[in-house]
Formats: C-alpha cells, structure tokens, sequence
DNA sequence: GTCCTTTCTTGATTTGAATCAATTCCGTCT
DNA sequence: AGACGGAATTGATTCAAATCAAGAAAGGAC
C-alpha cells in the first residue's frame, strides 16, 4: 500500500508538469479520484520523430495527451495532397475529433521524439460518470478544441501571409507561456512546408514573411529557432481580435 | 397526469422530425429518459430574421437546437470585420464553443424565422451524470463540431474558388438529405455575402462561380433557389476526400 | 403602384501569393 | 573530411481572386 502512494505522489507532479495539466489540475480533483484517472493510463514508450502515433482510418479507442515533444495532425485530401489540421505540443490533447467517428479522421506524427499518455476513451467514459469534476473537464476541454477550431477557421478565412504567420507565432508562444516557457524565444518542431500547409501558404511565402519580420526588427529567425522582439507588434500584426488566434491551451 | 403523457408524446415526434435529432434518437433513450431530458428543455418564442439568439460576449448558460429555420453564427475580428464561422440548419446545435470560456465567442443570428430549444447546459450536464447513453451522446455531438470544423479548416487551407463554393453546395445539400428533405432542390437562406465571407472569398466571386455552376449545366441558381442537376459532379469539383467537405449533421 | 434600399451580377483592373527556377544552407551518412 | 539530399531561401514570372466600378434585379416602405 506504501507502494501506491509513491506511485500517486510521483503522477501528481508528471501531471503538474505536463500532459494532463488541462484535464486534471484545474477540476482539482481528490487523491483518490487522481489515482483512479491514474489507473486507466497507459505509458507507451516515446514516439520517435516521423513515427506515427495514428493514421488515418484507424479505429478509435483512446485520446492522447502530450507529455512532452510535439505532434502534427494530418488529413489527406482526395488529390494526394494532405492538410496539416494542427500542432500538438506539450500539454494538448489529440484524438478528439474520432470520438463521433469511431475512427480517426487523421494522421498523428511526431515532430520529434515524443512521449505521450495514452487514454482509453471508454474507461474515461465510465470514470466521468462516477467524478462529476472530470466529466465537466471534459467537456470543457472538448469545448476548447472546438474554439480553437474556429480560431483557426478565422485566421485561414480572410488573412493575408503576414497575418497568419504572425497569429501562428503568436499562438506558439502564448502556448510556451502557459507552460511556464518563454513567449520570446523557443523552436518551432515542425518544418517550413508543415507551418505553411497548416496556414494555408506556399512554402516560399511562409519562408519570404519570416525574412520580412526579422528585416523589420520584429524577430529573429534562424532555422527552427525564433526569437521575438516585439510581441505587441506581432500581436497587434496577428489582427484576429478573438485570444491572438489561437488559445488551446490558455485554459 | 394525463397532461404529462400528451406533452411527451408530442415531444418525441417533434424530436424525431428536428430539433433534437442528434441529441436523442441515436441513442435510443427510455420513455422516462426522455421526459427527463424533455423537462430541462426551454422552448421559446421563434427567433425572428435578423434577430440574435445570443451575442458575442453573452455569458454562456445553454446550448440550442434548431428546430426550424437557420442561424448564422459570426465572430468579430480586430479590425471591425465580422467572420462567419458556421451554419446551423434544422436539427443542428449551437453553442458548444462557449462551454469552455463560460462566454459565447460569437454572435448567432437569425437567417429567417427560426424557432429553438433551449438546452441549459449545466441541467444537461447533471442529467449526463444520471443517463450514461446521453453523455456518451453529448461527447459524440461535441466530437462532431471538432471533426466539422475540421472540415472547414480544410476547406479554407488549399481549396480555390470553384471547389470552396461546390464543397459548400455539398455540405448543404447532405445535410439536408440527411433530413428526409431534398439535397437536390433546396433554398439558401443566407446571402451571397455570408456565404462568401465564411468561405473565405469575396461576394463578387461566389456570385461568378454561381455563373459558372449554372454556364457548365451543374445546377441552376435563382437567387436563393438552389437546383443541383449532377451530385456526383459536384462532389468530384469539391475535391476534399474527407466526407464532401461537411458532415454536420449526418450522425 | 413608385421610390428607395439592399442584394446580386457583370466587367475592368490590380495585386498578393502561387508557381517556376535556381542557389544556398544544414544535417547526415559513409 | 567530403558528398549527398532534403530544407530553406531568394528571385522572376504567372495567375486566381480581390478590388474597383457600374448596372440590374429584388424586396420593402409608403
């Protein structure tokens, strides 16, 4: 028994610290009531970047959180093409959308090596009818991808480059802060071609506007690393007056 | 006593026809499940065209099912602009979005005289605690919006013109077939402006590919009248591999 | 009915981003 | 270390859709 309260005190912090941070924390739930969430988790062994958590068409049986690393979520398109529908970092859920379907719409890459908790919906299902508190969270967190859904809708309806790159940073970053990492300065996982794919943008375009903000003093640009400036110029470029364009994890 | 049963008789007929189409039927709930859920409901008086069911902004009580009629719901961007994000016909929710920030980040409005049910949120949800098929059905329905918005990021992120407008005929057209209405012949309810504006494209070019449609023998358009001669043709010019561009309401 | 407003359509022109086409830069492999 | 290959940048050109600019048609008000 002294055994599970190690083991209770040891997911508590892994919690605090990242992946189930928006599922756990904030409905503060009872000991007991962690330890059953604990219970239905799966550790798997990290992803390795390229690696597929997913694919598309593959039946739905849980949702994921990151624990660390980062994911892209992809879907093909008839002709050939695919379509980037969103970045995952650390902290975020993924597999949301196959719930209704029953399988997933997309596929899930990692973007580097990636570890993830693994959790089965039916379980998580069954638990939320016994904890009020995690049913409510988990319609909350359901609500907030719809959110950010919509966000993403808004900056893909009548931007231009400039402003979607820079709603993109700034999303990125209010995504680090709320984690406890700089807003200013952090590297972005995914490659040129994804940021552009996700943005609706030719790659050369995505790569043009980077020159652009760091010629105007906005940034610093060097490879995936990026420094911002100036982030109530990127905010005020980003336009998008709902959160900075992007808030699935201000939550 | 006898009141009672009359009521719920009638409600499960006008279920079965609109409203609440995707919330109940599905999963098949029990007689007295269903008084229950019919309780909780509000029913108001018909929204009137170009009247708000809710504000940007408004605090979030409940979510709403179209009876009858269309609503449009829109948010506002930082320069003035409005951003249509969806279309809520017959038998479709809205409201989902506001769960998680306890606010509605849009404004709905009426396309035509809509009449709806009133769901309050927090009664639904202790009702999900009591009806473990209603909450499965719950986290279905918001899975649902997640995998439509989806749809419409994909649509917005690589598609021209021609396939914007022809994914958005199509969505219309399964959704209403998805209703025991026609997804041949069918009436928009909303301008060309509001289709434009949620599509992404200006007015002056929906109004061109409508001429387009109707040069090439695709359909014929009458203002809003709406005649679709080749589905299948339609479907291959919307070119998104994922569902025809929505899915809606085809739960 | 007529007037007035709004919505829609059509045409001419402009423009922002895509595409095409080279390089250059990095990381990786041997 | 050198060589290869994918990723990123930069420039030149093209093109699809936005914008600008009138009209035409429909819907309402009186």
């Amino acid at each position: 028994m002294s055994d599970k309260v190690v083991e209770l005190s040891k997911i508590k912090v892994a919690c605090k610290d990242c992946s189930l941070f928006q599922l756990c924390l904030p409905m503060g739930l009872e000991s007991d009531d962690l330890e059953k969430l604990d219970v239905i988790i799966k550790r798997r062994r990290p992803v390795k970047r390229g690696e597929d958590l997913f694919r598309v068409g593959d039946g739905f049986r849980s949702i994921y959180a990151v624990r660390s690393g980062s994911i892209k979520t992809f879907s093909p398109t008839q002709d050939g093409q695919e379509q980037v529908t969103g970045f995952h970092l650390t902290g975020e859920l993924l597999g949301l959308d196959a719930i209704s379907n029953n399988y997933h719409p997309c596929t899930a890459t990692a973007l580097e090596t990636t570890s993830v908790c693994e959790i089965p919906f039916e379980r998580l299902e069954e638990l939320g009818h016994q904890i009020p508190s995690l049913q409510r969270q988990l319609f909350r967190v359901m609500s907030r991808e719809i959110f950010t859904e919509e966000n993403h809708t808004l900056l893909l309806g009548k931007r231009n480059a400039e402003e979607r790159l820079a709603a993109f940073l700034l999303s990125v970053s209010n995504r680090f802060k709320s984690r406890g990492f700089s807003p200013n300065e952090y590297n972005l996982s995914m490659s040129r071609n994804d940021i552009g794919n996700y943005l609706g943008l030719a790659v050369e375009t995505v790569s043009r506007m980077f020159t652009r903000f760091q010629e105007s003093g906005l940034l610093t640009v060097e490879r995936k690393h990026v420094v911002i400036h100036d982030l109530d110029r990127l905010h005020d470029m980003a336009g998008s007056s709902r959160s900075s364009g992007n808030t699935r994890s201000s939550g």
